[in-house]
DNA sequence: CGCAAAATTTAAAACGTTTGCATTTTCGCG
DNA sequence: CGCGAAAATGCAAACGTTTTAAATTTTGCG
C-alpha cells in the first residue's frame, strides 16, 4: 500500500521516452506524432499520473489558483453569504479547471497583509475581494501591483480603473420606494448601518434618488443607524426608530438580518406588520422566507455573481484585457408579506 | 508602478550574502550569526520579501495547504453548513499558517476523481471530507495510500483506522426521545431521508436504543423516508406521516430543513404546533429560529467542530500518530417552542 | 541510393527554494 | 604570531515540471 506517487520521468523511463516528449504529449502538442501521444495518453492514465502543481507552477508562474480572503468575524457570527458565495466561485473556477484558496486573516494581522501574502508568495493568479469599504486599501494595493482581481461591489470614487461585479442596490432600493410610495406610503424608514461598507451609500442613495424623482415634498425619510455585528445595539437601534406615535409606516432595511430584527421588535412593540407597518429587506436569506409574515425583500442571487466573478476573473488573468470588466446586477424583488398599503390613519 | 516579486536571490545579492544564508537566516537557524540574522530580516522586511509557495513546496515536499472537497449540489440548494465549516477550518489553520484548498467537483466529475487530483498533484498535505456516504469510497482511497485525513463523520464499520470527528446524534435522538416520552408522547414519527448517508442510521440507531432503554411496549414509531434534495417529494412524504386520525403526537426530523417541512405541512394541515403535533430537528440552522414556533433543535457547533477538525488535521499531517484522533461532540439542546405534553386525546 | 527537408525526439536550462556538505572566517590560547 | 577548533557562510544538488534550441530519425524525390 502506500504506492508512490509517479512522476514524469518515472513514466518517461516505463515508455523509454524523454521528459521532454511525454510532457508535450501530454500537454498535446501536434508536433508530437499522434501515435506517441496516444500511447504515452494511455501509459499515463493507466499510471494515474497527476502532474505535480507546485513543479508546474514554479516554471509555469500560474498556480491554477484563484485567492479569496476570508474576513475576520466575530466568534457566532453566522453569515448566509459565504457558502453559497464560495460554492458559485467554486462552479465558476472549476469549468476553467481552477481553483479556489481560502486564506483566512488571523486576529493579529489584517486583512490586507493575508491578501498581500497571498498575492506575493504566487499562491494565487488573481484574487476575489469582496466587501469593499470606503476607503479599501485592498483595491489600491492590487491596482497599484497591476495584480488581477475583481470586486464584489464597488467603490465610490476610485481614481483608477478595476473589474468589479455589483448587485444594483441603489436600482432595487428605488424599486422599493416607488411600490411602498404606490401602497400610500409617505413617511419612510432606513435602518443602516455604522460599517464604512460602499454598498450602504449605494442603496441609500438608490432610495434618495427615487424620492427624489417622485418630488412629493410630503415625503418623509427618517434615516437610522446601527452597528453591524452588535445584535444589543442593534434592537436599540431599531426601537428608537418604531418608538413614538410619529414612526415610519414603511421601513427599508439595508439588509435581510436588520429587516428581521425590525420585524420581531415591530411584533414585541404590538406592531402588525403589514397592517401597521410594511418592512423589506435585501438579500433573501433564506430565514427571511420562514420568519412571518414573510419577508418581502430583493434576491441578488449571491451564487450566480459569483460564478459571473469567477468567469470575470479567469478572463483577466488569460487575457489582460485593456478595458476593466464591470457587471451590474439587477436584483429580483421577491413580494412575500410583509409590505402592504399604507396604515388609513395618516400621522 | 508594477513592482515585481523580490526573489530570495536578489534578497541575497543586496546584502551581500549567498541565497544560502539568507534562507537559513530567515528561518532562524542558530547557525546563522546573530547579527546577520537581523540585518537579513530587516532587509527582507523592508524589501516585503515573501518566498515563493511553489518553490518552496516543491523542494520541502509541504505545500501547507489542506484540501476540501466541495460536494456537487443542485442549483439552488442553499447549504448553510458550508460557510459555517468553511469559516471554522479557516480559523483552526490560520493559527498554524496553513491555509484552506477549495475544489470543486465539477458535473463529469466524480468527487472522488477531485479528491485523487488534490492528493495526487501534491496540492494539499492533508484532506477533510465530509458527508461521510455507507459505502464511501474517499475514505478507502484516502487510507490505502495513507494520506493524512480527518472525516467529519463516520463510517459505520470501517476495516481500517482513521480520524474522524463525528457530531453525537444518536445520544442527540435518543435526548430527543427521553424528553418527548416524559412529556407524555407515546406514538412517534422520524423523518429521514433516503440517500445513504451514515448520519442517518446513527441518529436513527441512537433514537431506537433510547426507545428500547425504556422498555415501554405502548411506544410506536413510524419511520418516513423522504429524497433529500427534492422538496415535492419531501413535502409529499411528510404528508404521508401527518395524514389520518392515526398519525405520531412528536416528529423528530433527521435535520432541521426536514424539520421546517414538517412545521409548514402541519400548519397547513390545521395543527398547531406544539399543540396538537411536538416537532423536533437537529442542526439548528438560522431558519428554525424564525420558523414560527420556533423551532427545538440540537445546536452542532459547526464552526467549533471544524476548528477541532483542522487542528486534527494538522496534528495528523506533523505528527502522523500512530494510534487514529477520534473525537464524538455532543450537541446542545436549544429548545424553543415546537415541542410540549402530548395532546391528551390519546390516539 | 543519396540528400535535403520534414517529422520526431531529446538534452539542458530554468523556475525559487531548502539542505547536506564544504569552505572560509573568526577567535582563543599557547 | 601561529595553530586549531568553533563559528559563520557558501557551493551545489535537488524538487518535478515546461520550454528553447538542437539533435536525431524518417520521409520523399530525383
Amino acid at each position: 500500500m502506500t504506492t508512490r506517487v509517479i512522476t514524469l520521468k518515472e513514466l518517461a523511463a516505463n515508455l523509454d521516452l524523454s521528459i521532454t516528449t511525454v510532457s508535450r504529449a501530454l500537454a498535446g502538442h501536434e508536433q508530437i506524432a499522434l501515435k506517441t501521444r496516444e500511447r504515452v495518453a494511455r501509459a499515463a492514465r493507466q499510471a494515474g499520473y497527476v502532474p505535480n502543481t507546485a513543479a508546474r507552477t514554479l516554471v509555469s508562474g500560474r498556480s491554477g489558483f484563484v485567492g479569496l480572503v476570508l474576513p475576520i468575524r466575530g466568534p457566532n457570527l453566522v453569515d448566509s453569504f459565504l457558502g453559497e458565495f464560495v460554492t458559485g466561485l467554486g462552479e465558476g473556477l472549476v469549468s476553467h479547471g481552477a481553483d479556489l484558496i481560502l486564506a483566512t486573516a488571523a486576529l493579529g494581522h489584517s486583512e490586507l497583509s493575508v491578501l498581500r501574502h497571498v498575492v506575493e508568495s504566487g499562491r494565487a493568479d488573481g484574487v476575489v475581494v469582496t466587501r469593499i469599504a470606503e476607503t479599501d486599501e485592498r483595491l489600491a494595493y492590487l491596482n497599484r501591483r497591476g495584480f488581477p482581481f475583481v470586486a464584489h461591489g464597488r467603490l465610490l470614487d476610485a481614481d483608477f480603473d478595476y473589474n468589479w461585479l455589483d448587485t444594483d442596490g441603489a436600482h432595487a432600493f428605488g424599486e422599493a420606494f416607488d411600490m411602498l410610495y404606490d401602497l400610500g406610503h409617505r413617511h419612510f424608514g432606513l435602518m443602516t448601518i455604522s460599517e464604512p461598507m460602499t454598498f450602504r451609500h449605494l442603496r441609500q442613495d438608490g432610495l434618495a434618488a427615487a424620492i427624489a424623482r417622485r418630488g412629493d415634498p410630503s415625503v418623509r425619510l427618517d434615516v437610522v443607524t446601527a452597528p453591524r455585528f452588535d445584535q444589543e445595539a442593534r434592537i436599540e437601534a431599531v426601537n428608537r426608530m418604531l418608538q413614538g406615535p410619529d414612526r415610519p409606516t414603511a421601513v427599508v432595511a439595508l439588509f435581510d438580518e436588520l429587516a428581521l430584527t425590525v420585524m420581531e421588535e415591530a411584533a414585541r412593540a404590538g406592531l402588525t406588520v403589514p397592517r401597521d407597518l410594511s418592512v423589506i429587506g435585501f438579500d433573501n436569506i433564506a430565514a427571511s422566507a420562514y420568519a412571518p409574515p414573510g419577508l418581502t425583500t430583493f434576491d441578488a442571487s449571491i451564487r450566480q455573481c459569483a460564478r459571473e466573478i469567477a468567469d470575470m476573473l479567469l478572463t483577466v488573468v488569460a487575457d489582460r484585457p485593456a478595458t476593466p470588466l464591470t457587471r451590474l446586477v439587477r436584483p429580483t424583488l421577491v413580494a412575500r408579506a410583509s409590505h402592504g398599503p399604507a396604515p388609513q390613519t395618516s400621522n
